[in-house]
DNA sequence: TATTAATGAGTGAGTAATTACTTATTTTTA
DNA sequence: TAAAAATAAGTAATTACTCACTCATTAATA
């Protein structure tokens, strides 16, 4: 991996993530990398290899992030270290988490195969807490952090951990 | 308001929201709507602003779904009507909510502005009903709703109700 | 009432600029 | 010195948008 390969991975998701992926053009990725166009498609050979490696590159950190979750045995701590996620991101992920989203309905790459074992061991983690209708909790929850994850990610704050206190109160974690 | 005015709006919703806003060229609306792409500029000034004239339209729908939890008095139909509203949407409207979402990440169209009486709404509900954060109680709700309703528009299939039933029971309605 | 003027809907053929991508060539490195 | 890295200068196609124009209907005038 050059330097200048690495310029192209960082600057095009920069501007992938700021304006979109059809509204960014090869030439500005280009032109922001400091890079020759043909650099782009010599190494990525074109401007979806371009976006895929970017993915890539970033799934890893995605499968780090849950592996927290999906690790996890004590079932209260699955539902806490859950609920945890949105705040273990580091900033300079952001950039990668809102590429994710607008993904999701530019293109339509979802990236819900990580979520199934997810909602599976979060169901489980209720069953074993003995709540009547596990899959139906689990379900909420899933829809809530997508929902909050969503709205930071899209404010690009620091996420309020009120909620999130709150909630560890009302689940009893 | 003249036919082929109409059937531009119609198409324009059509494809901005199956491919993108940008993805989709004027000249992609003007085939889908068997018209001269002149016409689109003649009666919209431009790209954009065929897109504004496109939400100024689905925006009535928009307040209408709102009102049912705005205009309610008893606190527990204020959360009860709020839980419906996914349910209210006709599969018909599913491609403006889906331009919603997607101009949401693609331009910084945002359209939380109505989301604000909402959060008020509900805090006051979850007060009267002695809830001892309401304000926590209702930003929780706001979340896990914006997830199931991305969830469902994206999935485009009717909403699943088993999640519904669940939370009336959870939340005593 | 007959004629003229004005208006808005609609078209088709343009425009310059930009798009993703290629190719031939040069520079750098191992 | 051979291979890989990088560039400059192209390509055809597409982009949002403009222009000059026709046609039909309505309003004003003689």
């Amino acid at each position: 991996m050059t330097d200048k390969q690495e310029r192209i991975l960082s600057c095009g998701l920069q501007l992938f993530a700021k304006n979109g992926y059809n509204a960014t053009s090869t030439s500005q990725i280009a032109k922001a990398a400091e890079v020759s166009e043909g650099l782009i498609f010599r190494h990525f050979k074109s401007k979806e290899g371009l976006l895929h490696a970017i993915l890539k590159e970033g799934q890893q950190k995605i499968d780090q992030l849950y592996a927290n979750v999906i690790n996890e045995t004590e079932p209260k701590s699955v539902i806490k270290n859950f609920l945890q996620i949105p705040f273990l991101v580091p900033q300079t992920e952001y950039n990668f988490w809102k590429l994710l989203f607008a993904l999701k309905w530019e293109l339509d790459i979802d990236n819900s195969v990580n979520q199934k074992p997810i909602n599976i061991v979060l169901t489980k983690a209720f069953e074993q807490l003995s709540y009547k209708e596990p899959d139906l909790e689990a379900a909420f929850l899933v829809n809530y952090l997508e929902g909050f994850t969503s709205a930071i990610v899209k404010g690009d704050g620091v996420p309020d951990s009120n909620l999130n206190a709150f909630l560890q109160r009302k689940y009893m974690l």
